[in-house]
DNA sequence: GTTAAATGCATCGCACACGATTTAATCGCA
DNA sequence: TGCGATTAAATCGTGTGCGATGCATTTAAC
């Protein structure tokens, strides 16, 4: 399963974490295609539904994403019909994304989608959480260092 | 830190995944850009250091990627003379990847990777290898369902 | 009040990643 | 032997990700 036994550790986590993440997209896809929508997007709509009208600096803050991804998977996700893009008009350098009725409604439409996740990964709640937490950490030594 | 505190666990749990691996891969590349390598061409490497001569396929069953994600990135490895690519004479449909000298000899000025990134982890030995055990138990749920 | 620096977003180029499809080679079975 | 089914790579199109760079706007300094 491992690609190679002899794998030093710290390669062998880091490989851990890139195809755990591959995994977990494989089983969100089916999901989330059946609503039009990529991972990265769907994460676009949940920062916006905790909060609407974020700049795109504040969504790459939530996201760990530079304006050079976030640009036009916005603009993408702008001519679905799912967001709106407006320059601010305070700091007319900020382009404050809100979202529409259609972007709205898909909360509902998406509901389920937790709920299945946390089904397939055969965890328990508290489980989950905890190793949330650890690689949270990890993550944050990483970046922090 | 995280994008929102009432985001779902099971989202929030793939979030952490998502933005660990990119923790993870920015902490790899000042090393792996000295060499001239991406993270997935290095993870070629460490397999065919492990077992030359892999197939196609076989890379992509342990590196979990498929034909279509290799095909080209060995191409770019061949050009820069990493790896060569020739069709197996038993069987022409599969085509063996091995390792050139050059390819060989990076194993070598790779070989301080492993221990760098253990040290940006932060992270005991032990404490890895039991995270790393966890994710991986969570992928393979995932995966084999 | 004009200029220099910083900030925020957009553009460009490159490298994954994958679903769908195609092509070439091998296998299975009558 | 022959030919459809299967298998292994390669190809195609779309969508991220990010480093480097550019441009417009704001802020700070003088």
């Amino acid at each position: 399963m491992d690609p190679k036994p002899s794998l030093p550790t710290s390669d062998m986590i880091c490989f851990a974490l890139y195809s755990a993440t591959h995994a977990m997209q494989h089983a969100y896809k089916p999901l989330l295609e059946a609503l039009g929508l990529t991972y990265p997007q769907y994460l676009v709509l949940v920062a916006l539904w905790g909060s609407d009208g974020q700049t795109v600096g504040q969504l790459g803050q939530a996201l760990q994403l530079e304006s050079n991804t976030l640009t036009p998977l916005l603009k993408r996700m702008e001519a679905q019909g799912l967001v709106a893009r407006a320059r601010d008009a305070k700091d007319e350098r900020q382009v404050r994304v809100s979202l529409s009725t259609a972007g709205r409604e898909m909360q509902a439409r998406a509901a389920g989608i937790p709920g299945c996740i946390l089904e397939r990964s055969g965890m328990s709640l508290a489980g989950l959480t905890a190793l949330r937490d650890q690689v949270n950490a990890l993550r944050d030594q990483l970046r922090g260092a």
